[in-house]
DNA sequence: ATCTATTTGTGCGTATGTATG
DNA sequence: TCATACATACGCACAAATAGA
């Protein structure tokens, strides 16, 4: 005679009696919340009921429920705001895939390994296609570094490299006959202005005479052409580089990971 | 006189103080925390102070701590377990790149447009280097196909395409002469068994006067190599596959983002 | 523009369960 | 066996944001 609260719920309440006992009531609300999101009960878009709602529906107090909307708003599904309700975000818990290496340096490590030596320098004003190319407007200043990457040790190239530089930071690159970090990294470190995003754009060319000279290597012979552009704060881009690596020299390997979304949970039998 | 545990605390609950008032109580607890493990006053793999304890020092509740805790577990600093503890995993909340996209179709959209043409199949014994590549006993039966990709109103194959595919799976592709989907997500659909991880290599290659005639392409023309394989639960390989892109028709554009940490969390402005 | 009801967010108290050593 | 420490679950009170009257 203590509660009877769940006596009312028993519609939707039944449905948490399953058989799965030793598995936490909140994980129990939160399979049955995405269950009525994945029949489409509760559109993508709409308001699900409210925390007390919920809680008397399933006959579970609201922190329950709180732990359960919780647990479905790190997998994305669900999204709440104050003084408003929680919307229901995904119909399915979008599982990506996940870079398996964990930061710019291990990803590019050859970058951190093979300085950069300048052959050529010159400070640019990009106009046209460039420009274009650059994401910049016409008349603003960048820094253009040409030259190669070498591991020490090898006088084999690992790459020809062409990079664009934001007027911003060509201080730091001025001058210097050889780069020893990243450039994105250097940049990073000085302005603490943080990559937020890096494109890449992966291709396939043959050597001309000229690449192939300064490569030392077969001119006609396969190499790839891969292009960064990196992002600041505001989708800002303030480098640009091209690198043409011989086919023999580099090979570009990348492991994703699918997240197990739940990995960490306590909950539930591992 | 109501509650005098405050005062007991007065060490360390000093840092809560902070002027930012209205920054939840648990991110101040959090960030405390994060300090002190950032400083090296909690090394790695050391036990944090019992939740109670971190109560009566920072003259919070248990909740409070516990809330506190969950968010820096969320980022991977710390792990706990029952009867045990908390441990603290890392000093700096390891904000890897992650990947823009959301699903493996997207990222090989190409796949899931451009339909697998089959020009031969067999079953095979895998032997010697193969079978090493494979990461397969030798002996053990795979389905081999070779073809070229294409979209539908291209005559034009975007690639040559070489798979190989674990005889367990082979009964999916035995005898088509067509694949309209991916054959990993074929795999996945009809086996219940998820993807868990996909390495990829990239290299560049000139086509051969076999491959270029397959392809309809200029023999000694530049082409991507994109060799993947497929991984599934136990890290076991259950897919392989060779694709030859000539470098006019295809290139390979991948973009990475920084995971911001707390974004979706409630506290701290916005 | 203001007030008000609604809804989520924060904070704490308490009790009990359960894995660990 | 037993104390320890985290995990789950419920209760309550108030704050803050929002939407609508």
């Amino acid at each position: 005679m203590r509660k009877s609260a769940t006596a009312l719920a028993m519609t939707e309440s039944t449905i948490l009696k399953d058989a799965d006992t030793n598995v936490p009531l909140y994980l129990k609300v939160a399979r049955a919340l995405q269950q009525q999101i994945a029949i489409g009960e509760y559109p993508i878009g709409s308001l699900l009921p409210t925390e007390v709602e919920l809680g008397t529906r399933y006959g579970v107090s609201r922190q329950t429920v709180r732990q359960a909307i919780q647990f479905l708003r790190q997998q994305k599904l669900l999204s709440a705001k104050k003084g408003v309700g929680t919307r229901v975000e995904a119909r399915q818990p979008q599982r990506g895939y996940y870079f398996a290496l964990h930061s710019l340096t291990q990803i590019f490590q050859f970058a951190a390994e093979a300085a950069l030596h300048v052959d050529r320098e010159e400070e640019i004003e990009v106009r046209g296609a460039l420009a274009a190319e650059l994401a910049s407007r016409p008349g603003r200043k960048w820094l253009h570094l040409v030259g190669t990457r070498q591991t020490i040790g090898n006088d084999l190239p690992i790459s020809w490299t062409e990079v664009y530089i934001d007027g911003r930071y060509a201080r730091l690159f001025r001058g210097s006959k050889i780069h020893h970090s990243a450039i994105f990294s250097a940049i990073e470190n000085s302005s603490g202005e943080p990559v937020t995003e890096v494109q890449q754009e992966i291709n396939a060319t043959v050597l001309s005479k000229e690449l192939a000279a300064s490569l030392k290597a077969e001119p006609g012979s396969p190499a790839l052409v891969i292009t960064r552009r990196y992002f600041g704060a505001g989708h800002r881009l303030f480098e640009m580089s091209v690198n043409v690596h011989p086919a023999d020299r580099f090979s570009y390997a990348i492991s994703l990971k699918r997240e197990l979304t739940w990995e960490n949970e306590p909950g539930s039998k591992r």
